[in-house]
DNA sequence: ACATTCTAGCGAAACCTTTCGCCACTCCTC
DNA sequence: GAGGAGTGGCGAAAGGTTTCGCTAGAATGT
């Protein structure tokens, strides 16, 4: 336990850390790619934030391969839930629930996303 | 319409919004006074980040009443939806599903809450 | 009226994120 | 091995937010 858990990651940074888990392990190129058709940003930007978004512990890379390979250092869910619980205390107040509740009623849901939510709860009364 | 929703708020300017939402219309020192106790800053700062607020149109205010009196000019829901959706968009690439089963899944509710949020399915469902 | 406190405003600094120019180095290809 | 494309790194600039010192005016108490 050197590191504790990285700060929340910044517009770009989320933007980048994206990309890495749609694609994968890649190389800055491939992100790069992404990252231009998105806003159009220059080559040295992305090896720039990527550099130091490695700093920050956001991501690492295999420095063995030729084009160096970046892959996120945090897992997609482990961030949502920090981000999630992040805006709950921010806006909601701590309150989980009146967060569910916003979400909910401001969305549209088929039947089977419906269900999906009714079974989850029914799981969580059981315990 | 003279004015496109206002940018999202910024992190203190959210510390402020929570407290005027709390406190309703107040003078610059009951603001401070919350503020200084979450993060000890300098009743300057305060004023100015009132001051960068106003321009921002995230508050107005009363220059009539000899403390100025300041108040949100847009309200705790339409904020959070709006961070809502961000976050949706930002993270959980527009499912809004997603992100309610993650928060549920993450947080530990009464059955009263359950109740509700059940109430609220059903809701849904029937149109 | 004078001193003291409260209030407001302004500009500059400090700080962070994002952007990019420029340089160097590798790796092909001819 | 010379030229060209792809890759990586660095420092500095640009842009935004947050901080505060300093100043001045208004309000209050003596």
């Amino acid at each position: 336990m050197t590191k504790i858990s990285p700060l929340p990651p910044t517009e770009v940074e989320l933007q980048i850390l994206r990309i890495l888990w749609e694609l994968g392990p890649s190389p800055v190129r491939l992100v790069h790619q992404r990252l231009e058709a998105d806003k159009g940003t220059n080559y040295s930007t992305t090896v720039k934030m990527l550099s130091v978004m490695l700093e920050k512990g956001l991501v690492k890379r295999d420095e063995e391969a030729s084009p160096h390979i970046y892959r996120t250092s945090i897992s997609r869910e482990k961030t949502s839930r920090r981000m999630l619980t992040d805006l709950v205390d921010k806006v909601y107040a701590g309150s989980t629930m009146s967060l569910v509740l916003q979400a909910l009623s401001s969305t549209k849901a088929t039947r089977e996303e419906l269900d999906e939510v009714r079974k989850l709860l029914d799981q969580m009364e059981r315990q």
